[in-house]
This record gives structure tokens, sequence and C-alpha cells, in this order.
DNA sequence: CCATAAAACATACATTTGTAGTAGTAATGC
DNA sequence: GCATTACTACTACAAATGTATGTTTTATGG
């Protein structure tokens, strides 16, 4: 159970927190847009289930309000995500860029930047 | 609901009527490995799910068994998938890129082969 | 024809996820 | 000091998903 699996809303909320490092139940709330907010409740329920999955934890208290951190990087739900993904491709990236070029969403740009550091990779380390 | 959301076990099974063209219940069920294969019912309740969501279609009966046919591609359906992860990133490619090649599964050939795809795509449709 | 085997169909149930209400408790404003 | 407000903790519930059982129907081999 190294990376827990987080759902689409907690990784909305682990985004308020690996940007601001710390928030409290209210304040990752308020960073939903006010329209399709959803309650704080809701909000405190998926915290809790964070929690329980060792992906958030409380570091302190400030008046009657807990504050929490992240406890996973960004890095590694992300990394985690598009390992699940391309599991459902047999672990095969191509179709993965196939299908980011077919939508338009890939631009060139990013193309060049990966081969750049896809070239340094291989300089310091053939074993790949 | 133009393509709709297939889960994980349901596109293990789709797998099988895209590359087959079409398949029984027990053609579908005998496709997993052996070792940790789903009850027959379970493929069948799955395959229901499929019918209503009209990912499959019963094409035929053959003997006292109906024949299935994916009604979305394969094509769509990874489409879909990928859109999806794409949203949990902010609708960015870069960071699916560089994840990619941090765990080694983009190699330098996937991402020359993408850049002749995006040039010949930028030649031909300067709209992107 | 009819027993049997296979497949269909209906139903059930646990888990995960999104959603939220309610009741209790703790700060804070006077 | 106490009312009000904000937050916590607990509970509930529906939809989606994986999993399967029980019951009924349909072919098929003799």
């Amino acid at each position: 159970m190294a990376e827990p699996k987080l759902s689409k809303l907690e990784l909305r909320i682990m985004e308020t927190l690996w940007r601001n490092g710390q928030a409290s139940i209210r304040e990752m709330q308020e960073a939903f847009p006010e329209k399709d907010r959803p309650a704080y409740t809701t909000i405190q329920t998926t915290v809790y289930r964070l929690e329980a999955k060792k992906a958030v934890q409380r570091i302190k208290k400030v008046g009657n309000f807990h504050i929490f951190a992240a406890a996973v990087s960004r890095r590694a739900a992300q990394r985690r995500l598009i390992d699940d993904l391309l599991a459902l491709f047999g672990g095969r990236s191509q179709p993965v860029m196939a299908h980011l070029i077919e939508s338009g969403k890939l631009t060139l740009a990013d193309v060049k930047e990966a081969e750049k550091t896809l070239l340094k990779l291989e300089r310091k380390d053939g074993s790949r």
C-alpha cells in the first residue's frame, strides 16, 4: 500500500494541500469554485477518508479547527494515476501518446521538451 | 452520453470483443487467465451492464447462447479514458509526459514518432 | 420425448465514492 | 458568563463496481 489510490474528489482536495502546503477543512472547501462547491461536511468526510488512507495528516490545531497537510506528494499521487491508466493499455505508452496527439492536447513544445529530457537521461543512465 | 465511461473490468471484457469482433459470455470469461478468472456470472452481469450502457450489443443467438459485439470502438473508449485522466491534470499533457518518462515507459522512439505525427498534422491543419 | 447440461436472467451483497444532515463541542464577542 | 457561531465527530444514503448465488429456460443426446 505504498501509494493509496485517490479518487477524483480526493485529488481535487489534495491539490489545495499541495499548493498551500497546509490547510483547514474550510480552506479546502473554499478552494472550490463557488458555483458547484460541495458542502463543508462533504469535504470533511473526504478529508477523513484521506486521513484513514494516510494521504493526509493533521499537523496542528489552531483555535477550534485542525490544520492538515499532505502525506503523499503530488508526484507520487500523479504517478499512481498514470501507472493505473497505463496498465489498462498493457503498459504501452504509444497508444496514450497517439490519443494525446489526436485530441490536440499534445503540443510540439511538449514533445520537444520530452525529447530533451529523454536524451539527457540516456546519457546519464544507459541502463534503460 | 456519447461515450459511456467504462470500468476496469468492463474494459478488460471489451478487449475480447475488440480483438475477436464478437464473442459469447463464455468466450469472454475464458479470455481471462485461468488464475484469477472471474465467475461466469460475474462476466455475465458486467456484460449486461455494458449492454445497458450501449457499449455492447447482442448480434445473434447460436444454440442456446448469445453472441455479443462491441458497440463502441476501442479508440473511442480509450480516448474517453485519457480525456478523463487529462482532466485531472487540468488538461495539460506535460505532466503526463513527465511521468511517462520518469517511469521509463516512454522511449525515445515513441517520442520521435509523436513528433513526426505532429509535424505532419501541423502542415495539414494550421488551426491547432 | 425427456433428462441433463449449459446458458440466461434475476437478485443479492460488499466496497468505494460522492454527497450531506445532525448532534455535540469549542472559541469568541460582548 | 453566556449566546452565537464555527468546527468536529458521527451517521446516513445513493450510485457504481466487483462479485456471486439461485432459479428458470433452452438445447441436445440418446
